[in-house]
DNA sequence: CGTTTTCCCATGATAGCCCATGTTCACCCA
DNA sequence: TGGGTGAACATGGGCTATCATGGGAAAACG
């Protein structure tokens, strides 16, 4: 399964450099490409991180806008300027960019949270009031997967 | 697909580690892949047990929902975020994470409570309390299983 | 030519792998 | 039917490969 999961804490060393979790690389691997795309949250105070390939496939649905209209500007702008490609080293380290670490507020320690598709990386203080967040509102708005796939998407979230 | 049935108790060693009940290894290999996906229960002090494969269908929706939707973005957290994927070894033993072991109050007896597609893993006194409680409430309300062979929908994942 | 970035090697810690053993359970045979 | 016997299971512990992390040397940059 090549997902990313689970939740991992590691240093930032003094080059700004940190080991990517070695769940996270063996995923990775899956890919032919080992590159990850970073970029910062527009929702929350971390940095996303996705391999190369699911980024295109994400930015895929550009292509379909028009061309010159307004959203397709700035959602390119969005999306694009502010990314950086980054490629472990081969002991699996990667530089995290004075900006994003600035957007995320890190210090010393970052934890990397795994969401899947791409996982995001947060000060640890943040992380945790963040998934304590999620957890709580999951649980309260009784939010559920739905069950299989014979349900029609779009009446997915059931209470 | 072969289903995970009854309870068994066994023992946390030193290091972290449980037999999962060989019954359930059976089960589990029908599957090409013998990966658990560990998770905290958010309605129970108890760790759900999800093999690989049926995880990886609970999570699919949410490929489908819409990215931008604040419920998306919690349920994501709650869900992958909180995951831990682990291999029994070769003896069938796996791995206890730290924080589910707290999560679910475990010191060194633990319970495996089969349930059909996956099982749960809870500390032996309050897997005592569950049943009695669930035993009690579903002869108290007379509660009967839905026809036909089919799964009902929705009810799956609700853990 | 100085400064910064990238590559490479070294090391301690940790987690996973593998072998070993006591015990229980099931099956077989007397 | 009871006892014996063998295999599967749960558990313990050692050891090795992998991982995270630090620092130094070479290369790129201005």
């Amino acid at each position: 399964m090549s997902q990313f999961l689970g939740t991992h804490q590691n240093r930032l060393d003094s080059k700004g450099r940190v080991s990517v979790p070695a769940s996270f690389r063996t995923a990775l691997r899956s890919d032919e490409d080992a590159t990850l795309v970073l970029r910062p949250s527009h929702k929350h105070p971390c940095i996303e991180a996705w391999p190369a390939r699911a980024f295109a496939e994400l930015a895929a649905p550009l292509d379909s806008l028009d061309l010159f209209s307004e959203d397709h500007d700035d959602l390119q702008t969005a999306l694009y300027a502010d990314a950086f490609p980054v490629e472990p080293d081969r002991e699996g380290r990667i530089v995290m960019p004075e900006f994003l670490q600035h957007h995320a507020g890190l210090t010393d320690a970052v934890v990397f949270m795994g969401m899947g598709r791409m996982f995001q990386v947060w000060e640890p203080a943040a992380a945790a009031r963040r998934t304590a967040e999620a957890r709580e509102r999951s649980a309260a708005r009784r939010l559920t997967i739905p069950g299989k796939a014979v349900t029609p998407p779009g009446k997915a979230v059931t209470s």
